[in-house]
This record gives structure tokens, C-alpha cells and sequence, in this order.
DNA sequence: CCCCTCACCTGATCGC
DNA sequence: TGCGATCAGGTGAGGG
């Protein structure tokens, strides 16, 4: 359940390691944690976005990834949202990134050499960076929602470039460019439940389950409350406890519900002890003792303080 | 266009 | 002791 903070987190540990750095050799252990890798195709007719991952198919997306990750000279990692990247900075390699998501249980593990195995590395990459010298960026993922590709940098409407798979992805709610205003007004012209916006990754990127929980929690709204019925100062309000919590998670390293979650190298963040509502089920609110209670919603489940959320 | 449901995965846990 | 069912959840395809 890699979330905005904890991306960052990763983000931000892999940056000294992997900026200048080169790729001088990669090894796929396991095919499916490249699901959002498109192979390069020449004129073979085959396509290359079939979804359902045959075994020639896994082949051909494992072969072309190590033959063309192999050699990439690295920038400095950026984020958007739940999505980072590397771009490549040689003008040969230019144009492309290396892109990770981390899904519901994703790890990058920096490593040395030598270091012994991981439980469920899945990709592994050896680099060589000019001062660090030689490491493993080993990609490790339990139940295989996340993937590493290699991706083609776009340009956006002001100039800069991105992954083609994060076009979609709204900016994040602590990106300077994130428009407030815009939001507030797109959640109060949608009717779904205001859980389900914030899970939106098209509107505000980087919130999962965890925080979803702890801004309705804190702008105290109910989340079955359809985003019309949410008013322009309430929408303010969930912004500004969207940030809050992203900022103080982040200040604690991440939130670690269940091991999966760790920096590169390996540790837990220490958020989960700040949480006031995710998987607090039948303890008393923060604020006013109440038993803080589970409903579903949208397909997950949603923790709420039934006495501080009322639905109106 | 908008909204909802489901498939994709593994491992921990629960009920029998 | 074992075994099947259930649950966790981010994303995107597909259906209504």
C-alpha cells in the first residue's frame, strides 16, 4: 500500500545512488513485474499491448527490457503521484525513462553486490555510479501489482517531459502546480461518493486507502458523501488534511501497515503510529472516544469515526 | 462521458 | 493437522 509518502520516501533514498549512475547489466526473474513494459516491436505484426501475458509474450517483453535497459546512463528520479521514473540522459538513450510503480507491495532495494537475496525480487538491475560504486537495485514485489518498464517520455503542455503512462495522472496535492481550485470544482461536479474521488488518480494522484481514510477523518466528512453534496469550504478543508497527513507521514519516513512496505534499504517508516482511523477498527476516535467503525466503500474499506463523520 | 465492477496476484488468517 | 475460503488493495479494461 505504497502511498504519495512512501513513494517519496523511495524516491528520494534512490536519488544519491542512481543519479550519474549507469546500468551495466539486468536480470528479469520473474516476467509478470514487467506488465507495464511495451516491447519495442519492428514489423512483425505482433502488436505489443495484448494484456494477457503469454508465454512467448513474457519472453519477448523480458528479452527486449534487459537488452534495453542495459547500458542507460541515469538522471535523477522524479514522482508523480504513485509513479516514479528515472530518465535517461544520454542523447542516444534520450527520450525514455525507466518507470516503477509499486503496486500493493513493491520494494527498490538498494543493495551491494554481494548482499544475499531479498524474499521476492522479481527484476533486478546492477549499476555502477561514478562515486558509490557498484550496487543492485532489486525490485521486489509480493503479489505482483506493481512493475517496472521502460517508457517514452512525452512532452507535457508546459514543456516537460513524462512517462506516456502518467498522461493521465493528475498532479499531486504537494506539486507547487497542483490547481486547487480545479479540484474543488470537479469534486463538487461529480456525484460519485467522495471516498471514490479521492481514490481517483485522474483528479488528485498519490492517495490510496490509508490516507483517503485519515482526510476524511480529519476534514471530519463521511466518506459515502457524493462529491456534489460536499461544500466549497469542506472540499478546502479536505485538501488542506490531504497535505497535512501527506506531510507529516513523509516527516516519519511512511506508513508501515505490514511489513511490506520499506525505504531502500529495507526499513519501515514509523507513520502507522499517527494513524487516527485506517485499521483502528473498534478503537475510540482521537477526538471524541467513539468507536471508530469499518464500512465498505467503492469495493474497499473505509474506517470512520461514525460520531465526528455523520453522513448528511 | 460517467460510473461501477471485476481481474490481476500472494500470503496470512479463519472456519470447519 | 489440513484444506479451502476469504481478505487485503492500485490500476485499468470493459460493461451498462
Amino acid at each position: 500500500m505504497p502511498e504519495l509518502p512512501e513513494v517519496e520516501v523511495v524516491r528520494a533514498g534512490l536519488a544519491p545512488a542512481v543519479t550519474g549512475a549507469r546500468v551495466v547489466a539486468a536480470e528479469v526473474l520473474d516476467p509478470r513485474a514487467l506488465k507495464r513494459h511495451v516491447p519495442l516491436v519492428g514489423d512483425d505484426g505482433l502488436g505489443g499491448h495484448g494484456t494477457t501475458l503469454t508465454l512467448e509474450a513474457g519472453a519477448l517483453r523480458d528479452d527486449d527490457f534487459v537488452r534495453r535497459v542495459t547500458g542507460l546512463a541515469l538522471g535523477a528520479p522524479l514522482r508523480r503521484g504513485k509513479f516514479m521514473w528515472i530518465p535517461c540522459v544520454e542523447p542516444g538513450d534520450g527520450g525514455q525513462a525507466l518507470l516503477a510503480h509499486l503496486g500493493m507491495s513493491g520494494q527498490l532495494l538498494l543493495r551491494s553486490h554481494e548482499a544475499p537475496d531479498d524474499r521476492h525480487v522479481r527484476i533486478r538491475l546492477w549499476v555502477e555510479h561514478p562515486t558509490h560504486g557498484e550496487l543492485r537495485i532489486d525490485f521486489a514485489d509480493q503479489r505482483l501489482f506493481g512493475s517496472l518498464a521502460l517508457d517514452r517520455l512525452v512532452p507535457e503542455e508546459n514543456g516537460a517531459l513524462i512517462p506516456s503512462q502518467v498522461t493521465h495522472i493528475a498532479r499531486d496535492p504537494l506539486d507547487l502546480a497542483f490547481d486547487d481550485g480545479a479540484f474543488v470544482a470537479e469534486v463538487r461536479r461529480r456525484s460519485t461518493v467522495v471516498k471514490a474521488l479521492l481514490l481517483d488518480q485522474t483528479l488528485v494522484s498519490g492517495v490510496g486507502n490509508i490516507y483517503a481514510d485519515e482526510a476524511l477523518w480529519r476534514s471530519r466528512l463521511h466518506p459515502l458523501t457524493p462529491g456534489s453534496r460536499v461544500s466549497v469550504r469542506k472540499a478546502a478543508e479536505l485538501l488542506a488534511a490531504l497535505r497535512d497527513v501527506f506531510e507529516r507521514a513523509l516527516a516519519e519516513g511512511g506508513t508501515s501497515f505490514d511489513a511490506q512496505y520499506v525505504n531502500v534499504n529495507g526499513q519501515a517508516g514509523y507513520f502507522a503510529h499517527s494513524l487516527n482511523a485506517y485499521g483502528r477498527t473498534g478503537e475510540p476516535c482521537h477526538r471524541c472516544g467513539t468507536s471508530i467503525k469499518r464500512i465498505p466503500v467503492a469495493g474497499r474499506s473505509s474506517h470512520l469515526c461514525p460520531r465526528c463523520q455523520r453522513r448528511r
